[in-house]
RNA sequence: GCCGCUAUCGUCUAUCGGUUAGGACAACGGGUUUUCAUCCCGUAAAGCAGGGUUCGAUUCCCUGUAGCGGCACCA
């Protein structure tokens, strides 16, 4: 056990992505790894972009790849409440503090101003900056103009001449002048706090011993880093994680540039496992010594080996075919009886069942015929959980996500089969020679299969020998077989299936694919 | 525009000054397999550019270039 504590700070927009889950990994690894605790916080200061059922929909998502909290809103803890918008009185209070102290004024500038600063900074090819036009004002006419009801924020008096140096435990040090730092607002005119007084007040308060977030907030750290002196706090450790690209690795990975929300990765089927292994693998690598080749980790490993230090300062893109790999993976590793028990919790759950974040995420495109395919099917996996777990057995090493599963399974559970003349190899012979061919080999077939024992020798026998008759290259009528007894051309090997469907459903399938030929 | 950060195969990465620059994904070739997949073997593929420091730089420093991030009463 440890006194680290962790924390994981959204502002609840109610979108979860591989991108989050990278961000928010590091805390739940590092919290298991040194029995400390990880914790969430929602900052939800902007009043202007609440989404309903925004936090729920965030935690489902989280804890449903893993990513599991032992303090927030949702299971409570001793430093709450973890919303910010419950701490309103708290940033009050401290935000008085700085004022009383020195290190924070009254600002009556007008948002009408500030654009027009801004306008011709950027017109002067300046940086657009807060020019300090009420830093100066006194104490006593600030306090009189409040108190007549002049609207005002609070900005910080960052000092103007020497430099700020600020340690990270991934970039290392990092240092600006004061001079090109801006007397950040840190309580609005509606009465809540920026970001930069609120996770300042409340990392404090909360006790964070680490706080981990994206590079995208190192330009401001050294505003923080300042209002830990301000306050006379030691501040945190602070670790600034790279970000994900999108796959073009063009721009920070986000829902318009090619990220999935996680309850669709879910969806589609792949494994929480899998998504902690890839997620975490942008951007960080483990130490050679612990490297396994096949770059596969469960989270158990991850935990062990994960560590700051070995962060990336790149931003890493976002790669859907290595994820595939990793997902295929992790499938493979596991035991039968697991795959059929995550199997059916996927369909129950993730399919047929429904996100909180359903209700404003657009559905991808593949979602209804999935959702239909296991409508469909899952009734009938259950009925015999043997013969599912027999059927999946042959799928387990040709899928990469569970979504494969309904489709690549469809001829153990159909009574009828139906093609196209994309499912047949028509190259060498017509539809009327195959169906020729597999009127002769039915019954040569059932002289061998009736009594459901599957010889692959007699098999072979069998098929080659007719071939052999037939002048036929060997393959062209396995793959007649083939398409007519699973209605593709691409199966898992022949007998393995009929030993599972039976030879009444194979010799079915033989004569009413015969009849399609002829049509 | 200004400020900051970064820079190894197409992609993700290893390397803590001396290596034939290693691995993984993807690609390609081969083997196993009646198909597909799995599995195994192999091929091709990289140090942004220019200056330093050093006996020796991918590694340290500087400059340039490029990419990303930030520049809100958003987080």
């Amino acid at each position: 056990m440890s006194d680290f504590r962790y924390r994981a700070a959204p502002s609840p927009t109610g979108k979860v992505h591989v991108g989050t889950i990278r961000a928010y990994l590091p805390n739940y690894l590092l919290a298991k790894k040194y029995g400390g605790k990880n914790i969430l916080r929602i900052e939800d200061t902007d009043q202007t972009r609440l989404v309903p059922n925004g936090v729920e929909a965030m935690i489902e998502a989280y804890e449903e790849v893993g990513i599991t909290f032992d303090e927030g809103p949702h299971v409570g803890g001793k430093v709450g409440p973890y919303v910010q918008s419950d701490r309103l009185d708290i940033y009050k209070e401290y935000a008085q503090k700085l004022i009383d102290t020195g290190n924070a004024y009254y600002c009556f500038c007008s948002k009408e101003r500030l654009e027009e600063l801004r306008e011709s900074q950027r017109a002067n090819k300046q940086r657009p900056m807060y020019d300090g036009h009420c830093r100066d004002i006194s104490v006593e006419d600030a306090k009189a103009r409040v108190a007549n009801g002049e609207p005002h924020v609070v900005r910080m008096k960052f000092p103007k001449e020497g430099g700020t140096v600020c340690h990270d435990l991934i970039f290392g040090k990092v240092s600006v002048k004061n001079s090109d730092v801006e007397d950040q607002i840190l309580m609005k005119g509606d009465g809540f706090p920026t970001y930069h007084l609120a996770v300042v007040v409340d990392d404090h308060l909360m006790g964070i011993t680490t706080a981990i977030r994206g590079v995208d907030w190192l330009p401001s750290y050294p505003k923080h880093v300042k209002l830990y002196e301000m306050f006379g706090w030691e501040p945190p450790k602070f670790a600034h994680l790279p970000l994900i690209l999108n796959p073009d690795g063009r721009k920070k990975l986000s829902k318009r540039h090619g990220a999935f929300p996680v309850s669709q990765i879910l969806r589609k089927g792949y494994l929480k496992e899998a998504i902690m292994n890839y997620s975490i693998l942008c951007g960080w690598s483990p130490k050679p010594e612990d490297a396994h080749q096949d770059e596969i980790y469960t989270p158990e490993e991850l935990i062990q080996l994960f560590e700051l230090e070995r962060v990336h300062k790149t931003a890493a893109r976002y790669d859907q075919q290595k994820f595939d790999y990793i997902n295929a993976k992790h499938i493979r590793r596991l035991d039968l009886d697991t795959l059929v028990e995550k199997v059916m919790h996927w369909a129950k759950k993730y399919v047929l069942g429904t996100f909180i974040s359903d209700a404003y995420t657009e559905p991808a495109a593949w979602e209804p015929e999935l959702k239909s395919l296991v409508a469909k099917y899952l009734p009938k996996w259950e009925s015999d959980l043997e013969y599912f777990k027999r059927a999946l057995s042959l799928e387990k090493e040709r899928i990469t996500v569970l979504g494969d599963i309904p489709a690549a399974l469809d001829f153990f559970y159909e009574d009828t089969l139906t093609w196209t003349d994309e499912d047949w190899n028509l190259k060498n012979h017509s539809k009327n020679e195959l169906a020729d061919a597999l009127e002769v080999v039915l019954p040569r077939l059932e002289e061998i299969f009736k009594d459901e024992n599957y010889d692959h020798e007699e098999w072979e026998k069998v098929v080659r020998g007719y071939a052999d008759e037939l002048g036929w290259k060997h393959g062209d009528l396995f793959l007649a077989i083939r398409s007519a007894t699973t209605g593709r051309l691409q199966s898992p090997p022949l007998l393995d299936c009929y030993a599972i469907m039976g030879w009444n459903k194979v010799k079915r399938f033989i004569e009413q694919s015969i009849v399609w030929l002829r049509k």
